[in-house]
Order: structure tokens, then sequence, then C-alpha cells
RNA sequence: GGCGGCGUGCCCAAGUGGUUAAGGGAGAGGUCUGCAAAACCUCCAUUCAGCGGUUCGAAUCCGCUCGCCGCCUCCA
């Protein structure tokens, strides 16, 4: 069986084949810095994570970047606002989106180039389209992307240029050729942060850093070009638009878009005014669960965002855990299987299928019943057989990756430290149920542990002693 | 208006032509336990929005209807 996913050029999926064998290319469109990250962009970064982390399991050498858009209009705007440098703001961001990406449990990418360090390849594409013909000086220091020379316009998203410009608003730029042009070089207005350029000072049009950066860090073409659906039109048609109409043959060999985060039935967006920043989801939510909430929906589908949702996953994924802990007490030893071991099998196909990550956590989970159950019955080597597979899953996801009693620790220690109870007056209350229960007297025992209930502190009495958990 | 997607049990969610429709959460019964909890076992969709059609055979393909959503403007 061969990897094989869905490439939004052909509207099907497709065996994967990297250009250069076992080197894979990637190339992901990262963030505006210019206000923090919403669980939206957790869905991007963690999806592309998996498929990084995927690929390498899979014995690809990967290549990953993540660019980081560091100046564009709202950046500046913003900044204006707030009566901060664009830098300054810029910066503050991009501090806040890593301690994200490390927080979400994501690997960080290869390079990470940022638009305002590429101002001479994004210079170099212009000057080449300009050459042959594809984009127009206006004056001003504006530069537009000639969309009607370029015949094979609308080919990725499916768009037929004709129907575009029926459908456009009408433009209130009079300098335009076309409705549909779009600027490649914004040229500065007094007070704006400006780069020089033969057309004048200004900063780069959007789409022109994605196309200068990408080829610049990983050639032309690359393997995998990532991103949100909705950078499909126009992002990514205009970034191929430029890469092929400055030369390029192919720019891109598969394009691999993810569906929205929800709330309500509906996009999670700014302008809905529906946003969950990261960082304050966080604080209420262990990160994992979050994580493997938003893998238990497949990355073409929707996915509706809620508190509910987000419980039943962390609950899910504390299970997990708990096995693992008593994996590790019993001495069972994890195999460490690689992706040719037969018994991780299900798991390669269910990945190897368009990245079905919820497939994927399905195989993760019946392997955790089968080891609680060979943990049940003292059998250490079928336990193990189904640690490798738990691991190997998480090793896909980016899940199970903690020392498990740590985990359970730390974790029962944050919820603690949430609703306010008192880790040593809960174990005086352990002991002092011990010793009723050792003199038989389950009234008083019951009386101790109902009480601890009511406060969301669950008791289990197992052969090692009492331990406590909280109410997930 | 143009283009595209979705509708699977109480909830979330895989499955896109062929044995008993994954998995998670919740619920019910059981084993274990002083009693519980955890774990395990069993049960929980003759049915996949509705109606037609193609087929030996469809949740899966085609058509229509209803409902929901996305892109076409910055957007993960």
């Amino acid at each position: 069986m061969a990897l094989a996913f869905y490439n939004t050029r052909s509207r099907r999926k497709e065996v994967f084949e990297p250009l250069r064998p076992g080197k894979v290319s990637m190339y992901v469109c990262g963030v505006t810095v210019y206000d923090r990250c919403h669980v939206g962009h957790a869905r991007s970064l963690i999806f592309f994570d998996v498929v990084a982390r995927y690929l390498r399991w899979r014995g690809f050498d990967l290549c990953f970047v993540r660019n980081i858009t560091d100046i564009d209009d709202k950046i500046i705007k913003r900044a204006a606002e707030c009566g901060e440098s664009w830098d300054g703001l810029a910066q503050r961001y991009i501090d806040e989106m890593h301690r994200d990406v490390a927080a979400l449990g994501c690997l960080a990418p290869d390079v990470e180039p940022r638009a305002t360090e590429n101002i001479p390849e994004m210079l170099d594409l212009i000057a080449r389209l300009e050459a042959r013909g594809m984009a127009y000086a206006v004056g001003g220091g504006d530069v537009y992307f000639s969309v009607p020379d370029f015949k094979p316009y609308g080919a990725l998203s499916g768009r037929d240029l004709d129907d575009l410009m029926a459908g456009a608003r009408v433009e209130v730029d009079e300098r335009k050729r076309s409705p549909m042009d779009f600027a490649l070089w914004k040229g500065a207005k007094a007070g704006e942060p400006s780069w020089d350029s033969p057309w004048g000072p200004g900063r780069p049009g959007w789409h022109l850093e994605c196309s200068a950066m990408s080829s610049k860090y990983l050639g032309e073409p690359f393997d995998i070009h990532g991103g949100g659906e909705d950078l499909v039109f126009p992002h990514h048609e205009n970034e191929l638009a430029q890469s092929c109409g400055a030369g390029a043959e192919q720019f891109v060999r598969y394009w691999l878009h993810h569906a929205f985060v929800r709330i309500d039935k509906e996009k999670m967006s700014k302008s809905l005014g529906n946003v969950f920043a990261i960082a304050d989801v966080l604080e209420e939510v262990e990160a994992e669960g979050l994580r493997l909430n938003l893998l238990s929906t497949h990355y073409r589908s929707p996915l509706d965002f809620s508190p509910e949702g987000i419980a039943e996953s962390t609950k899910a994924m504390l299970r997990v855990y708990e096995a693992l802990a008593r994996a590790d007490e019993a001495g069972c030893e994890d195999p460490s299987y690689d992706h040719s071991s037969h018994e991780v099998a299900e798991l390669v196909e269910a990945m190897d299928d368009d990245f079905n990550s919820a497939k994927a956590v399905a195989v993760a989970f019946e392997a955790l019943r089968e080891l609680n159950r060979s943990l049940d019955a003292g059998d250490l080597k079928g336990a193990s057989v189904s640690l490798g597979v738990i691991k190997a899953a998480g090793a896909c996801l980016g899940l199970f990756q903690a020392e498990p009693a740590a985990f359970l620790d730390s974790y029962k220690s944050k919820g603690a430290g949430r609703s306010g109870v008192d880790e040593a007056e809960i174990e005086r209350a352990i002991a002092a149920r011990s010793e009723a229960r050792k003199n038989k007297d389950f009234a008083e025992a019951d009386r101790i542990r109902d009480e601890l209930a009511a406060r969301g502190i669950y008791l289990e009495d197992g052969p090692g002693g009492t331990t406590w958990k909280l109410e997930p």
C-alpha cells in the first residue's frame, strides 16, 4: 500500500510520489501576526504537525517550511491602534504564536521564514514577472499582477476567469487593467514601513511572499503546499499564477487544504466575532485533550468546537494515560514499532488513506482495550504489543508522548489548582479513611469518601493503596 | 448569481459498491470490590435526511426535494 491523499488541484485522492524518492518538501502558510492565534489556527498547526510527524515516521526525509507574515495592512493598522511599532507588535505575536505551538505539542518547522527577511527574493520575482509582461507598475510604487495574461488562472480553485470577472465587485482602483489583478508591491504612504525597490519604496503583497519564500527554501517545484481551505482562492491561486507566470513549470505538486473549525455551525472568524484564542482555551482545558478532539474529525470535514467535545476527548485521553501508567507499573516494555511492523499495519493503512487521523485514533483505542485486557490477565507479552500500537499511533498523531505517571500527576495538580483543592488536605482525608477501613468502620469511611465526592474528588482503592482524581 | 462541501445511534465521529455499519462520550446489565471507583465482559443504528433510479447487490453511484455550511472580500 502507498500513501495517498486528496490533492485540491485534481479534486481527488492521489498516490503520493515525491519529486525525489524518499525526500519530501512541504510549505505551509503560517499566520499573519497581528493578533493572537485562535482555535482555527490550532487546527492548521496540529494537522500539519501530524502530516509532518507521519511523513517522518513513515520514513520520509522531510523539510517542513512554515512562513510568518510579519508585514501587512492589518499589522500596520493594529500597531497604530495600539500605539506600538509595527515590528514590535509583530514580534510580540510571534512570541505568543511560538508559545501556542509548543503548548499544543507541535514540533517547530525546519525553516520559519519571515516576509520581511526575504524582500530581495520577492523583488526578484516581480522583476521576472515584469520582464515577461505579467506585471505592470502604475506609479506611486504600486505594481500589479496581470491576471488575464496568465491563461491557466483559476485551475487550482476550479474557477472560470469570466465568471470571476462577472461576479467581481466594482473596483475602486481605476489603475488596474483588470478587476482581478492583484498587488505584487504596495507603494508606501507617509509613515508606513517600507523597503526600497525599483518601483519605489513599499512593501510586498501578501501572495508574493509565499511564492518567493517557498521557492527559495524548497526549490521549484516542491511537493506539498498546505493551508486552510479559505486560502485556495485567492491566495494559492495567486501564488500559482505568480510562480508559473514567472517561469515555473509546476510550482507545487500536491495541494493540501484542511476544513474549518466552526462555532455553532458557523466558521470561526474574526469578522463573526466568535473566535477563541488558543491561550485562553488552554487556561481551561488540557492541551492534549484539545489535540485529540481536533484529530478525531477528518481534516477535510468541518469541526464544531465545543466545551462538551473537548471534555469528552479529555476523558478519553486520560483513559489512555491511565492505562499507559498501568503498563509502566507492570514493567511492560514498549517495542517501538516502526512503520514496517505488521503490528501497526492498521495504523499505517488509516494514515496512508488521506491522513485519516480519526481512524488512527480508533486503532489506538482498540489497542487500549486490548492492553487493559492483557494487563488484567497478567499477560505482559500481549500487553507489550498493544502498548507498541498505542505508542506508534501516538507518535504519528503527537499524542501520548508524555511520561504517564508524571503527566497524570501534573494534570491532577493543575486541576486541583484551578478548583482550589488542597492536595495535602485530601491526603489527610484519605489517611483518615484508610484508618477507618482498617477498623472496619465502613460508615465513617464512606462518609469521608462522599464528602470528597461532593467536591469533585473521586477515590479509587487499588492494591497499592487509595488514589484520588478530579472530575474531568 | 457562480463554484464547492455536508446531513450516519442520545451526543461526537469513521466508513464512499459486497462478510455482523469502526472508535470515543453518555446510558443499562454483569464480573471484581466491605460498598464503590477503575478495568474488563455484554447490550445500545435490519439502518445511514427524504423520495425516485442504476445494479445481482448502495450509507456508499445518478437525479430530484428538504435542511445546514463554505469560497467568490482580509481570513487557518
